[in-house]
DNA sequence: GGAAGCTATACATACGTATTCAGCACGTTA
DNA sequence: TAACGTGCTGAATACGTATGTATAGCTTCC
């Protein structure tokens, strides 16, 4: 018994044909008969044959492979990925299997070289990057990804997408369907927990739709309402504080991710102010802990199954060498009880 | 300007050196002097040299890349990923990066022959098996994957490792310290939500701990009490509905996961129960949502990053040859405000 | 009936690396 | 001075596949 993998020689002589005929067979060339792509194929299958992917890819030049990277601030715990990206992952996987890629994961935080790394060493035919937090500190970095004329795209504001090819859900909307909703509900002062610095373009744009609302609405809006933060629930809860410390007076609350928002709740509820009765509350994200929290949040849910679908497809598209556009995908509101009694 | 990337004969002819030597300085061969070592490197880091992995892997016969396969019960949606097994993902990854391997994710349903697929295609040299859900449908393959020799850890019951190497949490443990400290709390009336069919061998050993704890505290154990159930938020409602098919009082319930708690806790909630006063509740896994969940879900805590990182290292022990224990993880009870007031 | 055309297959080769083996220069020992 | 190790490097080659080119066997048509 030989304890050797099979060859595509051994399915050769087996199949009574030379190594390239097996080779045109199993690839579906055209060129080989019916009659023996079905010998291949016996001959094949009786002996567990597989291609080598090694070798395959040495010849061919590309590895069917993409790579994931996720580019975060390092979290105290830094094993931990944000959960709306881990939320994309199922419908990545899919999209990749169903377009013949495989999929490989990778942090950041490990290699400084991860400009590089996947599709230098031709591991990757193609990167998909997924970052939260500060986006300028990556810039140099996106810059030499399109420099070297690497396959990639990013999940971020395709507005804003002079670093490189992006898609990312319509912020704005988003921004504008939560405050509408807030102000159609009676509230009059409400309040913007997120930062609106370039690092994070994302929130930004949630801010543009939020002014929006309030034009539209002939509502004035109130500058101090506004507080910096990022998407922790951390920062949600220091944000209330710093409400607290203005004196600022709010009959409702949005905050830019669902995590910011619950601690934010957690915050307003340790300080005796009911919601929704006092603030109304809406996140963003529609994460599962959205559901679970107390009372459940009203939020902006981002479709990750389309996110992730649509980031492989772009990628894919561009391997292929064909044009595509950054795509802005659809947001909707989730009406739960943070914002309605 | 040559658009072809650089191969170790670039480096070679750059460094005035073999191929074969810029092969061993970059692999730390001791037989190169450290002169020409650093010329090598300078011309690698000039051209911006990487090893092609395809050409390294077939030359080697190994790709270090692990492949990670989840092979749930298909869910609804099919893009769902067991959130558990998402948390161990970081670990996993940071755990293969620090060994020098990639990590490959991929999804079961979408191949019939994932058994082989990885390792027989040489695109990893071994799997980290993630299942979910009725195991004994897939004895066959794990049957077919040691016959194979095929390198492979499994997440599960280790006490159960007749089909290949496993680890897992220490659930009879679990079951156990949920149990007693339920029964600390003077609860007499202690239902078990969870299947103990062979299907479910962790939910089983879960169900064992709850017998001892029962034994040791002299507290009599009643059968109708106990209530088949998968590990879903749906199955932990209709448990509570068919408990009160059955006319059966607790006031207590031990869930083998948290999101059946969670769902049997709405259940109560719906029917005017009063949790913990009550009906005490206790989980298993402490997902993000036991934290989020109303009131806050007691739980037994499985360690999910001690728990990615050692099967990483467990599988790659496995590939370098060495023999490695099955591993029992530690799990502990946190407790939250289900189980006191 | 023979050249042209077509189909199906075989032959030869290249992809980029890692390793075996041979060779060379140099220094050491008897 | 000859024999011999030692330390480094180069030449040759193999890994398994995919593809350009050549060829054998058939048909077709004037």
């Amino acid at each position: 018994m030989t304890q050797r993998r099979p060859t595509s020689f051994d399915i050769a002589a087996l199949a009574g044909v030379s190594q390239p005929t097996v080779s045109r067979a199993l690839s579906g060339n055209p060129a080989v008969s019916a009659d023996t792509r079905a010998r291949v194929l016996a001959a094949a299958e009786q002996l567990h044959y597989k291609v080598d992917k090694n070798a395959s890819g040495l010849r061919r030049q590309h590895s069917r492979t993409l790579a994931l990277l996720f580019f975060e601030d390092p979290t105290p715990d830094e094993t931990l990925i944000n959960p709306f990206y881990l939320s994309m992952l199922g419908s990545m996987v899919r999209a990749c299997a169903s377009h013949g890629y495989d999929l490989l994961i990778s942090f950041q935080q490990l290699s400084d070289d991860w400009h590089v790394d996947y599709e230098d060493s031709r591991k990757a035919d193609g990167i998909i990057l997924l970052g939260y937090g500060d986006y300028l500190q990556y810039r140099p970095r996106l810059e030499a990804l399109v420099r070297r004329g690497t396959h990639f795209v990013c999940w971020g504001n395709p507005n804003n997408s002079e670093y490189g090819f992006m898609i990312g859900s319509d912020n704005e909307s988003g921004g504008y369907q939560a405050t509408t909703h807030l102000i159609e509900l009676g509230r009059q002062r409400i309040a913007f927990i997120g930062s609106v610095s370039p690092a994070y373009p994302e929130f930004l744009d949630r801010y543009l739709g939020y002014n929006r609302a309030h034009e539209e609405a002939g509502l004035l809006r109130i500058e101090r309402l506004r507080v910096d933060a990022g998407p922790s629930e951390e920062e949600g809860r220091a944000a209330i504080a710093e409400l607290e410390r203005r004196g600022q007076d709010f009959d409702a609350l949005f905050a830019v991710s669902d995590l910011a928002a619950i601690g934010a709740m957690k915050a307003l509820q340790e300080r005796g102010r009911r919601i929704p009765e006092d603030v109304a509350v809406v996140g963003f994200d529609d994460l599962a802990a959205a559901g679970y929290a107390s009372p459940p949040l009203t939020t902006i849910a981002q479709d990750a199954r389309a996110a992730g679908a649509a980031l492989i497809e772009a990628l894919i598209e561009q391997i292929d060498g064909q044009e595509s556009e950054p795509r802005l995908l659809p947001v909707t509101l989730k009406v739960r009880g943070s914002s309605q009694v």
